[in-house]
DNA sequence: TGACAATAGATAAAATATTATCGATAATAG
DNA sequence: CTATTATCGATAATATTTTATCTATTGTCA
């Protein structure tokens, strides 16, 4: 037995992964028994080498001239990324941003169900969101140990951001899911994923940016 | 005078960019005159070299043992991103996800202004949301045209996607800056930047599941 | 059956991105 | 005034990620 343990995967490969399972998914809905990395690769405008070598890491093999079995596929990415077993998480923070996540029921095919939210409004506390009840933010701890809940998606306002982040670690929440704009500061121990809505921006306004003045300079000609 | 057009910017600096902008437009509020890479490295977790190299492909100038103009570098970011120009933009969809982004007034520090939104459902259009007015989606030719606007923001519901999408490009927009899961499939002399949650999720499970499994094996000893 | 084409998977190469090294420079302390 | 130290910026080295090449396998079609 090699060690496979010792394989460490790229984080450009661990984004690409739910990208394949839509893609799988899709074909498993069409009664698809296989899909090749070909016809991954063509979904998303990829190239197949690089799909292969992204489900290399996977551990799973696929048949010349036929691709990888769809069953396989799904389950090894979803255990892959943990998508298997519900990742029950609570939610800080039920402004707009707060209650459009709640609101969305994709995340439960991501294995992530929302199963709380708490906030400092008085407003909020006791109701429900989307069938989620919302308590005082003074509660966090208790629950997070007493429901043994590990991931807390955090959409404060940006000034309340690195307070509330460590009141959650302090409550026991190892995985927050950063919604805010803030560079949280916390010890190394707690992974933060921070969804960069700047940088998402930055790429966009360059690239428009950039065709609109080349159009420009074509049409001057 | 050498070709500075040559120039290549790889993807990871530009997404950097607003993280270094946020940094230094807080001290800059301290009324600080200049900032060194170490001080931005420092705040965000980087490596001082990394962001010289960064801050490199804007073309402006530090001084040894002072650092960057903050007044400089503000601009400079600004101006590589196209954010000094107030990008004005529609949001079509207005549900859960785009109210809350109309309502994030964050965007105009990105140079970002949502100026309209769109919808099918009459519950909305009409309406002002946040100061912003709601039209029918069937008028988003004609204002695209007579704003001249480039940059739209889809918030619809994944089924409608790909058809709200092509109706974009068709309306003269070039950006499209997708919150949607989907992946779509248009000419390539369009923009498109998926603000892609699942990915971000994946890589926040990926890490937590593997952290709580060595903490359950290093209990086991 | 036998030639052919599509595909996985292994290995190698190329391209990208990050990190290190080092000389030059300028602020600061003594 | 000089020694020291922080910092930039140029170049080089390293690491990471993507892409290419090649071989073996397997289904398809003549």
């Amino acid at each position: 037995m090699k060690d496979k343990t010792v394989i460490k995967v790229s984080m450009p490969t661990i984004r690409r992964l739910p990208q394949y399972l839509q893609v799988v998914k899709k074909y498993h809905n069409k009664r698809d028994e296989t899909i090749s990395s070909t016809v991954i690769a063509a979904e998303l405008g990829l190239e197949a080498i690089q799909v292969r070598k992204d489900i290399e890491v996977l551990g799973i093999k696929g048949q010349p001239r036929v691709g990888y079995k769809l069953i396989e596929l799904i389950a090894a990415i979803e255990s892959f990324l943990n998508w298997d077993n519900d990742n029950e998480a609570f939610i800080i923070g039920v402004g707009h941003l707060g209650r459009a996540l709640m609101g969305y029921r994709g995340f439960e095919s991501y294995g992530l169900k929302i199963i709380a939210g708490f906030d400092i409004d008085p407003l909020w506390i006791g109701s429900q969101i989307n069938g989620v009840e919302v308590f005082h933010i003074d509660k966090l701890g208790e629950l997070t140990r007493r429901m043994n809940i590990h991931i807390g998606v955090l959409a404060v306002p940006q000034k309340a951001a690195q307070k509330v982040a460590e009141c959650m670690v302090e409550s026991g929440i190892v995985g927050i899911w950063n919604f805010t704009p803030v560079n949280l500061n916390l010890p190394d121990n707690v992974i933060v994923e921070r969804v960069d809505l700047a940088a998402s921006l930055a790429v966009l306004s360059r690239k428009t940016s950039k065709l609109l003045k080349q159009r420009a300079i074509e049409l001057e000609q």
